[in-house]
DNA sequence: CGGAATCCGGTCGGATACTG
DNA sequence: CAGTATCCGACCGGATTCCG
């Protein structure tokens, strides 16, 4: 691999959805797949931080089931913040991910669904979690021998 | 889907790499793939995390390309603290992502690779960048909507 | 019901200084 | 070279309050 250093910044899942900061300019165009990481700010690490985030996957894999309301998502998610629901909502929204249809009625009634795009990514998701169940037996075994070993070597 | 709570904690990554806290039981045994995160805190959320985390993915991406140095590796990683890779590097290493190799000499001389198992999660972080490279445009469209509504009707 | 706004504690992670 | 230890700012996310 050439040089040319990599750079990664942290979440800008901030309490804003944050106004469109320029756009960070980063083209692809290989295919090259020890590539990708060598870049800037990239799309690749805003989607990778969505992952990580605390909710987001939660909210999908619930939609990926069925449409729901807001508060049958709280409902379902035990632990949540309204807060957090709706900023993970409004993030994913604006990723275009989850579409938001508000009902005009009284009360209020608004349903959360996946766009087509958040169902596949939610299939690809599904993939490292299937990677992960198959072996968190091993990852377990793993921690357990360096955590013994640390203990013994002090 | 039936109901059931869900719950999820934040990332355990701090300073230490905490002491192994009694190990959360967490038996999964089905296939269902929309049930993997009606569980507490379990092993799916704790890899997930560190998918999530700042340095992992640019640090096992690089890994997997061949064995490198500490130093190797800060050089290459532009912006990484040595601390941040210390702690990154231990967390893979007890994860048993990442082996570690000592050479007894002086200057010392720390080598680093991947595990098969490490490998393997590559391989499957790869499905999700390439997810991430195939819509980067699309997610940039949809946030260039959003923000443009959003700026139209505060 | 479905939020928005504010406050605030716990962490994540960078900078720096010190070892073997 | 390959760390460890300490300090500390930034920010993530929970609790609470108020609104249409």
């Amino acid at each position: 691999m050439e040089e040319g250093t990599l750079k990664s910044p942290r979440h800008p899942t901030g309490t804003a959805p944050a106004p469109a900061p320029a756009a960070a300019r980063c083209d692809y165009g290989d295919a090259d797949p020890f590539q990708w990481d060598t870049r800037e700010d990239c799309e690749v690490r805003q989607i990778l931080d969505r992952i990580g985030d605390k909710w987001s996957l939660l909210v999908i894999a619930l939609l990926d089931v069925s449409t729901l309301r807001f508060t049958e998502l709280r409902r379902e998610i035990d632990g949540i913040s309204q807060r957090m629901l709706t900023v993970t909502l409004r993030q994913l929204e604006r990723d275009g991910l989850v579409k938001r249809t508000v009902h005009p009625v009284v009360p209020p009634r608004v349903e959360y669904q996946l766009t087509p795009m958040g169902r596949t990514l939610h299939t690809t998701i599904n993939a490292l979690v299937i990677w992960t169940e198959e072996h968190q037996n091993q990852i377990a075994a793993a921690r357990e021998e360096y955590d013994r070993r640390a203990a013994t070597t002090p």
